[in-house]
DNA sequence: ACGCACGGTAAGCGTACACTTACTAAGGAG
DNA sequence: CTCCTTAGTAAGTGTACGCTTACCGTGCGT
């Protein structure tokens, strides 16, 4: 599954917008959203997948925090979409002479 | 439905990746794409809703472009991620003195 | 007026997926 | 060793959603 894809569905949004903040383990995650910590796991599994997010285990503990590299190809991706928008809005701007003919 | 939801399904970001690149009618992305007219209807009024396309009517084509505003919302969003994960990222390396304690 | 192209929308269908509970393995403290 | 905490995974469920076909309205050329 893409990056896209993965950060498509609100519960991993969430999830992801909480690792951007700080590093977090499942159970705090778990707490602070609504839906189980199963729930969360899988969730985990997805953006980690996605190269979205990485755990680290200590102890009991898996921790997850985001991916640069992961957040790094989406920003790249959206740039892309960015610079090509504005091409091509400087393009409409640009003709507007063409148009009053 | 906000715009990462709306393009986390792969058709309505394929759908989204064309309208970057040129506006487009609806038949042109039907014709490029492996899924039926009306279900590219569909996935237009999504992003419309979403923000990031804008509907032009032109006779009984409607050109589909992308909505600059909305991209530029999507942008800031991403940017807050990645300002905040490269902040996150320097506390990690300014610290590694503390780690070899 | 007629015919065609275009596109929105309704209705239907199948399945993917987001959720749950249950189970179990791993780690660590006492 | 026992007990507790943590987290992954299996299995099950319900429904949302992405797809289709059918229908119909609008615009335009002849």
């Amino acid at each position: 599954m893409d990056a896209w894809t993965a950060l498509g569905d609100p519960t991993r949004k969430a999830i992801f917008e909480r690792l951007v903040d700080r590093p977090c383990a499942v159970v705090e995650l778990a707490s602070e959203l609504p839906v189980s910590r199963p729930a969360v796991s899988q969730h985990l599994k997805v953006l980690k997948d996605a190269g979205l997010v990485i755990a680290q285990p200590i102890g009991t503990r898996r921790i997850y925090r985001v991916d640069p590299e992961g957040l790094a190809a989406l920003r790249a991706d959206l740039e892309r979409f960015w610079g090509k928008a504005l091409a091509a809005y400087k393009t409409i701007v640009e003709q507007p002479s063409e148009e009053h003919k």
